[in-house]
DNA sequence: GCCGAGGTTGAGAATCATTCCTATACTGGC
DNA sequence: GCCAGTATAGGAATGATTCTCAACCTCGGC
């Protein structure tokens, strides 16, 4: 579930007209690949959206089209699981959202805080980069813990 | 910097203990990878610890070392830029803390957030988790932007 | 409708981090 | 000092990702 709920023909729409604007085509294998972003409920992976796309965007394609649509500020990787690279909506399509990482499986499942948790998350977070030096381009709270199958198999 | 100034001494011998207790020893190997990761101040990666090690500690028995000590609850994973898992001394050891993660050059920096902006996460964190049925071992809320250099680099 | 420039694709090879395998070396308890 | 259980070195194997390069499309200009 996405924190916004545009359907996958709005955010086909504004990711058009976002890559028209930046002189970047849309071409049928990033169509593809935006449409099966879209399917998840969560960031996926290049082999997991491979899977998907079997037969119709060879793993090649798919990762320079991952590499485009990041570039271009559609897509955001999180860097979760061992190894793995998942992608998901960028912010701007999405909603601002962290992220609850089972330390089991390595599912991750998109949360949003209430509005005052979230600015005072802000605030704290505007605070420390000033102080360190860093000029601020985001944050992401990671929760970790183990999600309810995961737990559930661990009582079995 | 650790946020905790404990010693390297002192870190040492806190590690010794810990193993001990668990009947997990602690060679030669596993004491060059300690010194070295309290030689850093953030998480490092195995390639890193590699090039301070190099001619002590081969690469396979580097890899070894962080497992063993990851699975003993000494050292905490930190999947940071693309595809490196960087390690740092656990919690209990080096202190709870946050990371500013600069978007150009991977480096990772650690913050401590005021008590008053931790306990307003913690209780976010627990709400949030609870509410996705997720059991809560742990979060970091990972800031990102530019450190100084790079923010400096891009100017020049 | 045709052309050329430049972006895009497919397939496989190459790279990089990490893990696995196996023979050898060490350690602690007897 | 010997044994069983661990740990190590070093290289091969794996898996994710990136690169290479020839063939292919697409868009704007004619």
């Amino acid at each position: 579930m996405q924190t916004n709920t545009a359907t996958t023909g709005q955010i086909d729409q504004l990711v058009r007209d976002h890559l028209r604007e930046r002189g970047v085509r849309y071409t049928r294998a990033r169509q593809a690949v935006i449409k099966a972003i879209g399917m998840g409920d969560g960031p996926q992976s290049a082999a997991e959206l491979h899977n998907r796309l079997k037969g119709i965007v060879p793993l090649s394609s798919l990762y320079r089209s991952l590499a485009v649509l990041e570039a271009s500020g559609i897509l955001a990787p999180h860097l979760g699981t061992r190894g793995v690279t998942r992608y998901e909506l960028a912010e701007w399509l999405s909603g601002h959202h962290h992220h609850l990482v089972c330390i089991e499986c390595g599912k991750v499942v998109d949360v949003e805080l209430d509005p005052s948790g979230e600015d005072h998350l802000e605030d704290v977070v505007s605070i420390v980069s000033r102080s360190a030096g860093f000029s601020l381009t985001g944050h992401t709270l990671e929760i970790e813990g183990q999600c309810p199958e995961c737990a559930h198999e661990a009582v079995t």
